[in-house]
DNA sequence: CCCTTGCAATTTGTCAAGTAAATATTAGAT
DNA sequence: ATCTAATATTTACTTGACAAATTGCAAGGG
């Protein structure tokens, strides 16, 4: 008996449902903010309980697809996807993929390393005045000594995203800040505590100088060379949790 | 009345409980398979209905970080976020960006372009035979002339699959996976019409060879080339649509 | 006449209790 | 011993109701 079978209707109902209505808004049946029927009437015409509806609208709004409102003139709405409302949805997962070793760190600092490598070569040509003042700004933050390492790792994330800013690509800038986002914090938490600081501040101004004198070439050498001088680091960190996880995982590590 | 006052709780309960529970997840306290208490006996630890914790365990499902199961046994568990699920739900968001025109054409060729050269240079000196095995398939699949335009755009994203595995970067594979995936059906329901098949194989081939020489500048020139020729027809095809929108929206375009 | 205040209507948010369906375990029968 | 049927557990769904928020309108006071 070597038939398949498809499965019937495995999928519960309000799975269901929250999917018809996802259909209906990729195949543009529904646009942003139109305004869905109330959740008795969607009870009445999908056949089901308005609990059930509710199940499905509640999927929906945590993908972000949908935003409700109560009181008249309230409702359900279509909402506009935002870069930054899907890009922390998309960060959130990543973040978890990192933690739960889905991705291992040398092949996380290689992409990053390569990905924003090509965002500096395109910044090179379009940056504008602006974009080199904030980045100057954030420099002009991680030189103060008293930064807590805290501060000096959200200022150093701030100015790599000045950085694919820059690169006035929307898409790409979508993907870095998920990217960035999610996993320089990683970094920082594992890193800091090897990393020099004044040595990172320096390779930020030459990257800075070169972005300012528009040569891409010089720009990815200088981003070549703080990537590099990351990667190590991170091998460096890597090597210890690797020895610490080897000693003893009874004893939680002092980090 | 310049006082900025705090709204304060609005946040409704489900999407609070939801929270605290992904807080859980993302901190360690909850690991992978692990399973969480059964509804009722969390809708009495949150001092709330069983509803209104099913709206939570809803949101979290919607967001593949859980799993539930009926009968004994069964329960909510902790989902292992795989790379196919997460990027089918990036993929849809990417999707849905571009439909409601977050993100403009050329933006995306540009991106995709950019990405793709990067991915065939790493591939070059990294690709396996089975890469090569795969991609010559797909080749030789798109020369039948017989081959329907929706099959042949299915091969052709099966091609460029095949090119980002050989980079062997799960990050990057990844983030490809998404944008290819998002992207290419959009691209190719624009221009498939103005897409000469013949020259699209030339060119695959002549990438295959420089991958099986392994001669990164070569598949980058390559790559550079089909990348270039697609971006042609991309602006052929918006030109197009912009004329039709002009014309008369009023007249549903025979596409 | 205009502005404030309060009431009413509408719609989502939450609760309560119970029925249905699925599934693992266990006891029983062959 | 193995297969079968009963049972217990847990999610899935239903019904019906009340609470809370928000808007619009209307009445009252300046």
């Amino acid at each position: 008996m070597a038939i398949k079978f498809q499965p019937i209707g495995t999928d519960s109902i309000s799975k269901r449902i929250a999917e018809q209505i996802r259909e209906s808004i990729v195949e543009g049946v529904l646009k942003v903010d139109d305004r869905l029927p109330t959740e008795e009437e969607l009870a009445r015409q999908f056949g089901v309980s308005r609990p059930t509806v509710r199940e499905a609208l509640k999927r929906l709004a945590a993908q972000h697809l949908t935003r409700s409102r109560r009181g008249p003139g309230g409702g359900t709405f279509i909402n506009r996807p935002s870069h930054q409302e899907v890009a922390s949805h998309l960060t959130t997962a990543s973040t978890l993929m990192v933690t739960l070793g889905e991705f291992n760190l040398s092949d996380i600092a290689e992409a990053r390393k390569e990905m924003e490598l090509l965002c500096g070569r395109l910044a090179a040509s379009r940056r504008e005045d602006s974009h080199l003042r904030d980045m100057a700004a954030e420099i002009e933050v991680q030189k103060n000594p008293e930064l807590s390492d805290e501060d000096f790792c959200a200022s150093d994330v701030r100015f790599h995203r000045a950085l694919v800013d820059a690169c006035r690509n929307p898409v790409l800038q979508f993907v870095m800040f998920a990217v960035i986002e999610a996993l320089q914090p990683v970094e920082n938490m594992i890193i800091f505590r090897f990393r020099d600081r004044q040595r990172t501040v320096i390779q930020h101004e030459r990257i800075l100088a070169a972005l300012r004198a528009r040569d891409a070439d010089a720009t990815a050498a200088a981003l070549n060379e703080l990537m590099t001088y990351l990667r190590e680091q991170f091998a460096q960190a890597q090597q210890a949790r690797e020895l610490r996880q080897s000693e003893g995982a009874a004893e939680p590590a002092t980090v």
